[in-house]
DNA sequence: AGACAAAATACAATCGATTGCAACAATAAA
DNA sequence: TTTATTGTTGCAATCGATTGTATTTTGTCT
């Protein structure tokens, strides 16, 4: 407390190489344990490198070989949809992502801003600093990242796959998610079920083509005044959630596009004295865990998280290396992964 | 699909400089909207950095000015606590964090492996690329903290306030909040009260103390068969809890060091046909969304995490700025926000 | 010892921006 | 016209590592 400890000042290669009376070439040689070192010259070099608590100055590396091994992790993130991170789903998302660069050698940054163009991304120190940019999401940027990806910095997005997309996408079946949550719920006997979810954003778009599909095939209208699209901003959503729950009490089950929402379906719903799922059986998506903690255990659409991590980072490898070689690669290989129902209790 | 659309080639300043008829020294000005540079060169250099997409290198510039404007965030992360990231305590915690640091000009690398010493987390990219680093719980390294804080690069810890600490810290009132949780539970009449934490978190042990704080000044006596140290791993610790809390018919109340472990023994009691809170009460710990998602809402300590990452910000910001005044800067300055308890419901 | 190959090390250019200082141009004052 | 002053711009060193090539050292064989 108040004491002076004096910081520890940092080495670099060529002090290194003076007290250990060789070059800077041969300490970086030796450093990365290069065979044309004699092996004693190494072994003291790392002593001495040890002993003075050398660090590399990465930067200078990285300006050298012309990578920096970051990896930059846009969390999509509209202007108009409000702000604040809260759905685990992303949490589980940057988890898997940087564990999976982590196993390729690669740091992660992270970008949490709102976007709307390329040039504005471009223009960004993340982007400067990075080899390579992963989205969570499309937002509604779709044509964006289509000039994003015609740059020399590759991308790879977690979404939809849309029709005229020049980037690479990793995702789920999102209209089959739809539809067999809505599928789910007509089994269970519901006939007026409500879609939560802004389709807006491609992937729920898409989910939502699921639903209106599974409801066709049952010969059910689709009601328009039946399709919410609730704000990300946490109170926001929970009053609008509640209104709505208010106003439509014929309602018997609600499609909702993540986790989070089902939950604050059914905390409305219970809040309202309406039953779950008795009255309204709600669905989520995502499998996260907040779904196994609620009582009844939510029903929801699974999207294996952690393969999706790997698949973007295993693309995101890909393209890196390929630059390497090639100057440009586009290639459509899209993967889906079938989603799959899961009932709780 | 399979088209090949060439990638545009990036330019860098010397180019820009032919292009313009200048000097790259009068484009680096430019772009830096220096005054000496005259109004109109700027503007055509503007114009031409435009229109051919000009991207800066990061890292040349970074090299040159001795800093990357980037910070490292650490998830704590003890090799012996098991892994995966599903505590939303985290996301809003590194969301805050990310957001606070864009507004200070500066990007956040994270971190997200065990880390048992300091040398070793020296040896990181991460460590080496960015300007210093911010940890999210002191996890077992108190110790290895410390070293770390003598290096050149600054640290800024959110966690307890440990005796022998060379770092700065950044956190609440963690007995206070044990304390206030137990308290709590002891005015709804509850007489076996457990404690769900691992006290080898320093956080957790403090809460712990304010447990028996509390159980003490009501001449209760600290029952040790009633800790419990749960794995952060999920599945782990859901038969780790559902086990305690079969062999433990007794206990009317259970004080829980997160919000998630206290949706897990929530759930687990209602499956064991306990009543909530009527025959076994509960606290949680974060004041986290999925509390208020819970029936009933959980009872939990609540702890300000926005302000929480302005302030680990700041104390980052002060100690770069500091650094570059005077060499070392070492005063003790812990941000201690008093614990509020919340009643759900 | 001398010649030659092999092993180990050093030299110097390079990555792309920044910036102190020198140089030049334009304008004003003498 | 000359000189001083101010406004612009260019030169060249610098940040700290990497690496192709040149050079020195070491060792081997005759």
């Amino acid at each position: 407390m108040g004491k002076k400890i004096p910081k520890q000042q940092s080495i670099d290669m060529q002090q290194l190489a003076d007290m250990a009376g060789v070059s800077k070439s041969t300490v970086s040689r030796a450093l990365s344990d290069s065979s044309v070192v004699n092996k004693r010259t190494k072994e003291k070099i790392l002593e001495l490198a040890n002993k003075h608590h050398f660090v590399m100055n990465e930067t200078a590396r990285s300006l050298r070989l012309q990578r920096s091994n970051m990896i930059c992790l846009v969390l999509m993130h509209d202007v108009e949809l409000g702000a604040h991170l809260s759905d685990p789903f992303f949490l589980r998302m940057v988890g898997c992502v940087v564990d999976s660069l982590a196993k390729s050698g690669h740091d992660l940054a992270l970008y949490h801003k709102p976007l709307e163009t390329a040039d504005e991304f471009r223009a960004t120190r993340v982007y400067r600093q990075c080899d390579g940019t992963i989205f969570i999401g499309q937002g509604m940027i779709h044509e964006e990242l289509n000039k994003l990806a015609s740059h020399e910095k590759p991308i790879v997005v977690w979404g939809a796959d849309l029709p005229e997309r020049n980037y690479r996408v990793v995702g789920t079946d999102n209209i089959m998610g739809g539809k067999q949550a809505t599928q789910h719920l007509l089994n269970q006997g519901c006939r007026r079920i409500a879609f939560f979810g802004d389709v807006r954003k491609p992937e729920l778009a898409l989910r939502h083509e699921g639903y209106t599909s599974a409801l066709r095939e049952a010969d059910i209208e689709v009601d328009s005044s039946l399709q919410l699209a609730p704000p990300m901003e946490r109170h926001a959503a929970d009053q609008i959630i509640d209104n709505f729950i208010k106003s439509k009490k014929d309602i018997d089950g609600i499609v909702c596009c993540s986790d989070m929402l089902a939950a604050t379906a059914i905390s409305s719903l219970h809040e309202h004295g309406i039953e779950v799922p008795s009255q309204v059986a709600v669905t989520g998506y995502d499998d996260l865990e907040i779904g196994t903690r609620l009582r009844p255990a939510l029903t929801t659409v699974s999207q294996n998280i952690q393969a999706g991590g790997e698949q973007l980072v295993q693309k995101m490898m890909a393209l890196l290396a390929g630059k390497q070689i090639r100057d440009s690669i586009r290639e459509s290989s899209l993967v889906v992964r079938k989603s799959s129902l899961r009932d709780g209790k």
